[in-house]
Parts: structure tokens; sequence; C-alpha cells
DNA sequence: CGGCATCCAGATGGATACTG
DNA sequence: CAGTATCCATCTGGATGCCG
């Protein structure tokens, strides 16, 4: 008897992990800013212009959620002129290990999703 | 000589794998389809009541864009009413394994990701 | 049943100017 | 140096109505 196979159900809202965690680093720069710092603590300035692209505005944003999130320190530096600089936490050294998969998988499959891409575009013209 | 450590330098642009990737299943529901996708194909007003909270046209659209990208085909079977079929491809089986590292991590540190937020928000206040 | 078209509110993010 | 403040264009996504 009840032999439907069960189908999971999900919910998007403020209790899903998937949600709570990927809604924070899937924007468009908190990957990168989080890779960025793998490298070791960095300030301000120098992630401005490694981080070809993005604005003060942004980055100082990122910086503060991924602070308010856990992944990111802030320490300031009370020299003249003042020093800032930002580190991963235990917690954000410890999510960029999943995401290292996932990049990984991201640079090996790059071409294939490109051309997947092209084919379905060059479909949708005929 | 040169001591100084080199330091990555990232380019956020439509060639970086990382945003190529991440700008596509970090939206509100890509990666909800993609696991409800893991259990089997499903139709489309299946996967509208399996996935709580999603409109039609973003059940739609993502979907599409999902099909776009190689993740999910999609079948057409012309019965009356019609019946379509959506289905993860291999690459679609084959993502959703960093992803599942990715949501494992989220599931263990849901309550640490939370607290932290709490406590940045009272130092903030004060 | 499985969509598409339209409209619209709110979120995201870029440019620019100013500050301790 | 490391921000904050403001303005504004674009993108995202929800609601609704119609269609083969």
């Amino acid at each position: 008897m009840m032999g439907k196979p069960e189908r999971r159900v999900f919910v998007n809202d403020e209790d899903c992990p998937i949600r709570n965690v990927v809604a924070q680093i899937g924007d468009k720069w908190s990957m990168l800013i989080l890779f960025a710092l793998v490298d070791g603590a960095d300030r301000f300035n120098s992630l401005k212009s490694r981080i070809v692209g993005i604005s003060q505005r942004m980055l100082t944003q990122t910086l503060r959620d991924l602070e308010r999130e856990g992944y990111v320190s802030r320490t300031v530096y009370p020299e003249v002129p003042v020093r800032v600089e930002y580190e991963l936490t235990k917690m954000g050294r410890d999510i960029v290990k999943p995401l290292y998969k996932l990049v990984s998988w991201a640079e090996k499959h790059h071409d294939e999703i490109r051309l997947c891409r092209e084919e379905y575009d060059k479909r949708k013209d005929s």
C-alpha cells in the first residue's frame, strides 16, 4: 500500500538553510571577497584594487554583510592614517571549503555551459 | 629577492567562472528547483506545489534559465491535456554534488550564522 | 495543463560627491 | 585611508489576466 514515492517539499523562507546561506553569498561580490581573503588578511583599498570592477560602495556594503554573517572580521589599527584589516573568521575559512568544490566544478564546466547557452539560443532563433 | 607574497586578483566579468555559475544558481529559486528534481523527473504543476511559495511566472522563468544553462531538460508529451516533464540532465545531476556539500554545510551552521547576525545587530544598536 | 503578457513594487548596484 | 550619503538606472520577482 501507498506505493507512491515520497517527493520532498521545499519551502523558501527565512528558516530554509539553503536560502539562508545562498542568499548571502550568491550576490555579485561576496564570493570574490571571500576568496580574496583566503590569501590572508587584507586592507580596504588593497581589496578594492584586487577585486577588479568593485566600487567603494559595494565593497563596504558587502564586507559589512559578510561581517554580520560571521564570515569576516574587521580590525581597526588607530595609526595615522588609519589602517583597517579584514580577515576570514573560522567560519569564513570553513565555508570556503565547500565553495571551492563549487568553483572547481565551475572552472571545469565553464566551456560546456557556454556551449549549452549558445545552442539553446540558436534553437530559439529558429 | 621579491619576498612579497603574490596576491591574486579577481575580475567579475562574463568570463569569470565563479560568477558565471553562481550568477545563475544564486538566485531565489534555482537551487530549490534543482534539488526538487533530484527525486526524478517531475511536471510543472507538481513542481509548483512542491516548491512552496513560488509563482507560476518564476517557476517558468527559472526553469527556462536552467534549461538554457544545460542543467534541466524539458520534454513535452502531446497528450490531452498536454504533459510537460522536467528532468536533470547529466550536468544537472553533476552540479548537484558540490551543491550538496554547500547545503549540508549550511544546515550544520544555520544556527551559528543566525547567532552571529543577532550579536552583530546588537553591537550596532549600542 | 502549462504556459505567456503586462504591470508594478522593492531590491540591487553603479556614479558621484563629501568626510573624519 | 576608509569610509558615508545621495541619486538614479536596472534587475528581480510578485500579482493578475489571458490563451492554446
